[in-house]
Parts: structure tokens; sequence; C-alpha cells
DNA sequence: CTATATCTGAAAATATATTTTCAAAAATAA
DNA sequence: TTATTTTTGAAAATATATTTTCAGATATAG
């Protein structure tokens, strides 16, 4: 009967407007005001929001062509969700080149949500605390990473590195970490990057690190390596793509938004350092040769 | 007890993420997903959606200091009505967590961008004759990298490794790589890493291992590195973000897709080689200790 | 005005949602 | 490993939500 399955509630208030009753009328008028929010509660509250008694918003459900009203309010969610997220930037851009089922867009899509999902996550505040630590010339800093990870670390060292002294890389070995943590003294600083099938090693040495007065700091995945709990602060990124391993493109995101604060809150000191490090570059190449 | 009151449930996860157990962080995570309309339904289906227990979602509301399920569903419905009625902070994912002009916000920006141009730009033949030739058991593999994408190097290694016999990591100091390219044979596959600063080693890297019958894929940035001149294949990536650094973001993106890519080429022995390399993982952990 | 059809909401009946309880499973400590 | 604690979800208990019933209210026609 009803071939208009897919309108939207409103519309089909609209479209049927003059068929309704007073109350029902009331009702509707009340819907359309606040829409779609304002049909999310239940019966009851919306009831009371509009001045009518429950059967008659159950009845109206049934009159714009529902089963009842709960699958009216299933109707709402659907047209909220599909509101609410995003609108522009889904799937147009690349489509053109790649067919939709290619690996890089599947990819690129999955990357794409896993960068919005982890940024609506992330805390600014500890995002901040952790730039504000980096960039404490007292505190030194120490980076480690795992198998996988190793790579993440390796580029935090390399950029800290230019920026300020007192960086070191660990080495990925962790039979090695104890000269390591000998070294560290009270508020220096461990930054560790630690994803699913998190290392057992990374959570012992946060947990030695973090007795001895160290400030951990914890590059993670969205479920959380067990070292969290030693954490001052944790950044979590989302990880998952259509590939049997996880992705580190938005936790490499997030390391180098780190590096751009902490550079944006030591830009006096850095920018000379940066300055001597290119004329040491251009010095070394000249006694630079290639077979 | 809360001063909190008027935390978003948003706000209330991430500040408790750490106290949450496994259950309840897979049901946070899920109610981040599609926030705030993910949590809309009844507890029950909020339960199911997060393939959690209606008790689990139950106490996660009270934990979160809410009186139950009811009342945190309660603030989610005003925290919508306040984002629906707002016309200004639609749509902004993250804008939310930190003002516009944050680091984080703009570092975001910049690389969603590029990612986007990036994606439009990408030759899909390129890319797909490079996860083939990668899958070529008959070829060997050398990567190497420059001073700042040695990591992406680091990371390419790591995982080809897993997938396939033959692999190499160059040493980034270019006065040993007349070793590598000795053993590199006709057919053989030269992955190199070079982006603006060009590095002249890899260039001349690039021209010996041309001239002996290597082929040679470069993974470089939108202006292209003179070494492009010797690539059979060239995948390019923006990488200009907010910094006075580039952001390898982009680059890493298209690693892994290609590595993704490669795995599904070869995923037959693949599955394998990653199941005796689990093993061993187990293994050697055993004998593994930390201090 | 009265007669009749329609609408409406209080209350009962029913269906769902939510919380509580508790034993099994999982994690952690010893 | 084994003991202990914590976490978890199935099922029961409870609380709410939704629908149905039906008597009174309201509108409409004659």
């Amino acid at each position: 009967m009803d071939d208009a399955e897919n309108l939207t509630v409103a519309e089909r208030i609209r479209q049927q407007f003059e068929d309704l009753t007073r109350a029902e009328r009331q009702l509707a008028n009340c819907m359309l005001e606040d829409y779609p929010v304002s049909g999310l509660g239940s019966i009851t509250a919306v009831a009371e929001t509009s001045g009518v008694s429950t059967p008659t918003v159950a009845r109206m459900a049934r009159k714009l062509g529902f089963g009842g009203f709960p699958q009216m309010q299933a109707q709402l969610h659907s047209e909220l969700k599909a509101t609410i997220s995003n609108p522009i930037n889904k799937h147009d851009l690349w489509a053109e080149n790649a067919p939709g089922t290619h690996i890089l867009n599947r990819f690129a899509e999955a990357v794409m949500e896993n960068m919005r999902q982890t940024l609506r996550q992330i805390n600014p505040t500890d995002f901040n605390a952790v730039a504000q630590l980096l960039s404490d010339p007292k505190r030194d800093i120490y980076a480690v990473g795992g198998r996988i990870t190793r790579s993440m670390a390796d580029h935090f060292f390399t950029h800290m590195q230019v920026m300020r002294s007192g960086v070191t890389l660990m080495a990925p070995n962790s039979n090695t970490w104890a000269h390591y943590v000998l070294n560290m003294k009270e508020g220096d600083v461990l930054v560790a990057f630690d994803i699913r099938r998190y290392e057992h090693d990374i959570l012992r040495l946060a947990e030695v690190a973090k007795s001895r007065g160290v400030t951990f700091i914890l590059f993670t995945d969205q479920w959380g390596s067990p070292a969290g709990k030693f954490a001052t602060h944790s950044l979590n990124s989302r990880i998952e793509v259509p590939s049997a391993w996880d992705s580190l493109v938005v936790t490499l995101f997030l390391v180098e938004a780190v590096i751009a604060a902490v550079q944006n809150e030591t830009w006096d000191e850095t920018k000379d350092r940066m300055k001597i490090l290119e004329e040491l570059f251009d010095q070394t190449k000249m006694f630079k040769k290639f077979i």
C-alpha cells in the first residue's frame, strides 16, 4: 500500500497532514519543531512534550505508515545518522581513478575513517601536555618501539633530535633496556609505542620506568596497550584497515602533530639548531662520494 | 561526588578510558564510532551493536557517573540537540575538542587534503604494477631510505620480510651501498624513498642500479625526486603540512596500501609464513626476560 | 436540539527495556 | 603452575514503555 517506504518522517507528516486530527496535528507540529531530535525520547516523553496522550503518539505513528512508535523512532535514528555523518568528505574524491573495490580505495576509506575517529577521541589536554613535556629542556627523552612500531619511534627520534638535545632512541632489543633505565632520572620522559600484539617487555619497561619517577607517554591503539596503566598520557589511534596488519598511518599523524606542536613551543631555539644542521649537512656532503 | 556533571559523554569516556575494562572499551569505541547517534537506541540495541552484554552497558553508564543507562542516553539527547540546533559546529568532526586554530586541527586538515590530492593523482596502473613486481618471488627486493625517510624503508621492510624471502633493508649509510649493488641481479627490485631535500646519493644509487638491469621503484613527493628519471614506477605523495618538516603520513599510507596489495597477491603463501612467524614469536617470548 | 460518528486519554494489558543476581570465564597475583 | 580477584554475560527480577481497551468528550449532521 505504501510505496513510500523510504520517505522521511517529516515528509510523511507533511504529506498526510490534512488527514491528521487535532491532537495529532499538535503532536506533528511539536515533532517538526525540533526535528528530528524531539522524537527521540520515549513515547511518554514525546507525548508529554507535545501535550498529548501516549495513545495519540502511537496512533499517529501507525497512521504515517509505521508498524508502531518504535519503528518510527528507528527511522528518525537513521535519518539522524545520515545527517550527522559527514556530508563533505566521503567517497567522491578519488573514485574516478580506481574502481570501488580496489584495495587503494578501500584502504584509503579505512584510513580516513581512522583519522576521523581518532581525532574525535583524542584528548587535547593530553596532547598539549605531551607537547609541553617534550619541550622541557630539563627532561631527557627516551623513545622506544616494538617490532612493528619501531619505525614510529625512529621517526619520532629523528625529528626530536633536531629540535633539542637529550633525546635517545632505545634499541629495539629489550635486553639492552636496563642500561637506558639506569640513566633515566626523575622527571625524564619515556615515549613508547605499543599497539595490538602488545609487547610484554614494554609493559615491564613502563612499570620499571614509572617506579623510578619517569614520566611515561604512550602511543597506542584504540583498545589500549596494558602499559597504559603506567602512562601519564596516552594517545590512542585507530589502526584497523583491510589488511592482515594494522595501519600506523594515524599513529604517524599523531607523532608528526606532536612534533609540530613541540616545534611551535620551542621555535626560538629550534630555528637556530635547524640552521646549523643545514650547514653541517652541506659541509659533510662535500666529503662524501659514492662508488 | 562528580564535579563534572556537565561533561559530555564522549569527554567522560576519554577521561576514564584507562579505567574501563576490555568489554567496556569495546563498547566505548563503538559508541564513539557514530557518536552520538550510536548510543541512541535501547540498551539492548547498543549492547548488540557493540557486541557486549546489556549489563556491561548499564555498568559503564554508572561508571561514567550517570545514574543508569537512561540518564546517559538523556545526556546524549541533549548533546545532540545542542549540536543539531547550532549550525556552526555542524559536522566539524573534531572541532568539539580543540579550537579551530589548534595545531592538531590544522595539521589534520592538511593531512586529509594531502590524502585527497595524492589519491586523485595516483596512477592505479603504476600501483598495480608495483604490487605485481613486489609479489614476484623470483625478484629479490632491496629497500633504502634517506635521512628522514629511513623509517619508511624500515616499515616497508618489516612487513615485506614477513610475506616473502629475499628482502633486504639497506643500511642508511651510503658508503655501504656498493656492497648491496654487487649482489643485485637483473630483474631485482630496488625500492627507494626520497623526498624534498632529495639526497644525491639516492640519485647515484638509482643510476647505478638501473644500469645493471635492476627495476627501480620510487616513493617520492609531489614534486618528484630527481631519481625519478631512473624509476620504472613512481608513487608520489603530498607532504606539505603546517610544520618546518614534511609529513610522511601519506607516504606511509601508500606503503601500507602497497603492502596490503602484495598481501592480496601472495596470500596463499603468506598466510603460512605468518602462522609460522607467530609460533616463533611465542617460542622466543619464553626465553626473554627483562631486568 | 438530539443522534451519530469520531476522537481522546485514563487505565489495564502487554511487551520491552533495564537492572540485579550470580556462576562461569578471564585476568592477575602468588 | 595454583589461588585469588576481577570481569563478564545468562537469566531472573524489576521497572518502563507501548499498545489496547473502552468510556467519556467533542465534533458534526440532521
